[in-house]
RNA sequence: GGCGGUGUAGCCAAGCGGUAAGGCGAUGGUCUGCAAAACCAUUAUACCCCGGUUCGAAUCCGGGCACCGCCUCCA
């Protein structure tokens, strides 16, 4: 089998043969949330895609070191923690705590390290020192800037130069600011702000510089494969670039993997707009595996639209599928061979789940091929539905008792031949949800 | 305005130079009191439009049109 695995790299708009730094070694960044509210369907997918991913990367036999991180010091933090009259550790601490149920609850494993801004003041600080004494970074009046001008290849993630952003955006005038582009790698605090000590003064981290003193600290200068969101390409990962090469002179990540984003209702699903969908309210409804299954038959550069149609239609093909189930020992087939391919070629999850489904549908597992199917479904993260009795598409508890009930009352009825009130009967079982299907050993539910 | 993306059946979605995966839905048949389920069969001569390259294009090139994202905090 082919084991060339290849990527589509957003830092040069093509897809590229993957080769690792140390072979057979694998280290991955991925930036995670500001924890300053609950995790929300956009958490979900990328967590759910750099899932698969190093799901995937383990299975073809390299040895992955995935790190995801939190930012926990940012000013919405502090923002919900006046309002709240907390304070703002308290604020990230919870919503750390739900991010990391969340994706448990969604299937992720746990990333090798997730590390916080708020534990990694020193390096940060000492990275900033760097910046400074190499022309890179300028205090001013306590705030400390980073000189884009400076480093040349600003502007080659996100396909820009330096004079087409600057005519394209609109930013405050920030007399602390020798340039408008600059951004702050160190702010001042003001009163009633938390923060830290540092040779500048008391003040906080600027939004970027974390992720480079982080993917520094656990992967060293350069590393195999940087992830986010789509969102993030400009500015913050341009600005990580930025911060982290210019001190090492090396390049930063090999490869960057962005993300697709969310829908609502063919919506974009945003904090302005206020359709945000929390993971917790979705989970309460719909089983992970029907989330997992729905963003990974779509490929993970392209956007999901989500909704209740949809997710109830990815239930409807899992019930379905539940009923090709059976063992059927004389087929054989090459499904390992077509998914494996499938995601070496930029980690096509919905080719690989389009030969899963066929692969079941056609009715061939035979016991071989059913090992076969659950080391896919391990790769996915979609373990577990099929032995699971309970429907899918309806997480609403069930009254047994009733429904029992209302099934001997319609075969009276209908042992009577009172088709009237029999149909009645069964328009009532499916106000509640259910479906009566009469077949040789009486009537049965679901 | 700058940068990027997308346009494939009723809906969703793969395919990215060799003659249209998969899912939902729909239709016909068998079965049934009628249904459902199950089983069998059918469901894009066609990939936004117009040119071009090629033996061959949904796939490459040029030009349109439409929608979307980033450029402000966001995964």
């Amino acid at each position: 089998m082919n084991k060339d695995l290849y990527i589509f790299n957003s830092l040069t708009s093509k897809k590229e043969l993957f080769k690792s730094i140390i072979p057979n070694q694998v280290s991955l960044y991925v930036c995670g949330p500001t924890v300053y509210s609950s995790s929300h369907m956009g958490h979900a997918r990328s967590a759910i895609v750099f899932d698969s991913i190093v799901r995937f990367l383990k299975y073809i036999g390299l040895k992955t070191k995935y790190v995801r991180n939190f930012t926990d010091i940012d000013d919405k933090i502090i923002a919900r923690a006046n309002e709240e009259g907390r304070k703002p550790e308290e604020i990230s601490e919870k919503y750390k705590l739900e991010y990391i149920q969340d994706m448990k609850s969604l299937g992720c494993n746990d990333p090798d390290h997730q590390p916080s801004v708020s534990e990694n003041i020193p390096e940060i600080i000492n990275l900033i020192k760097d910046i400074i004494e190499k022309k890179f970074g300028y205090e001013s009046n306590g705030d400390v800037y980073f000189n884009v001008q400076k480093f040349k290849e600003y502007g080659k993630l996100s396909n820009q130069s330096i004079d087409s952003i600057l005519s394209n955006t609109r930013l405050e005038i920030n007399p602390n600011k020798n340039y408008e582009l600059d951004f702050a790698l160190w702010k001042e605090a003001k009163p009633n702000e938390p923060y830290w000590e540092s040779p500048w003064g008391n003040g906080r981290p600027g939004w970027h510089i974390e992720c480079s003193a982080m993917s520094r600290k656990y992967l060293g200068e350069n590393f195999d494969i940087h992830g986010g969101g789509r969102d993030l390409i400009f500015p913050h990962h341009e600005n990580e670039i930025a911060q982290s090469e210019c001190i090492s002179g090396k390049k930063f990540a090999n490869y960057w993997i962005h993300n697709g984003l969310i829908n609502i209702n063919k919506e974009k699903m945003s904090k302005s707009i206020g359709n945000i969908v929390n993971i917790k309210e979705g989970l309460k409804v719909w089983d992970k595996n029907i989330f997992r299954i729905l963003f990974l038959t779509h490929h993970y550069r392209t956007p999901v639209d989500l909704s209740n149609k949809k997710l109830a239609e990815v239930g409807k093909s899992l019930l379905n599928l539940k009923k090709k189930l059976e063992i059927n020992e004389s087929s054989s087939s090459n499904f390992k061979e077509l998914w494996v391919s499938a995601m070496l070629d930029d980690f096509n999850t919905a080719k690989a789940l389009g030969y899963y489904f066929k692969f079941i549908n056609d009715g061939k597992l035979s016991n071989k091929s059913t090992v076969e199917l659950e080391e896919f479904e391990e790769t996915m993260g979609i373990s577990g539905w099929r032995n699971d009795i309970s429907n899918p598409t309806d997480k609403n508890p069930i009254n047994k008792e009733e429904i029992e009930e209302l099934i001997i009352e319609r075969n009276k009825a209908r042992s009577e031949k009172d088709w009237v009130k029999a149909d009645k009967l069964r328009e009532r079982a499916e106000e509640l949800g259910i479906k009566l299907l009469d077949n040789d050993e009486g009537t049965i539910w679901e």
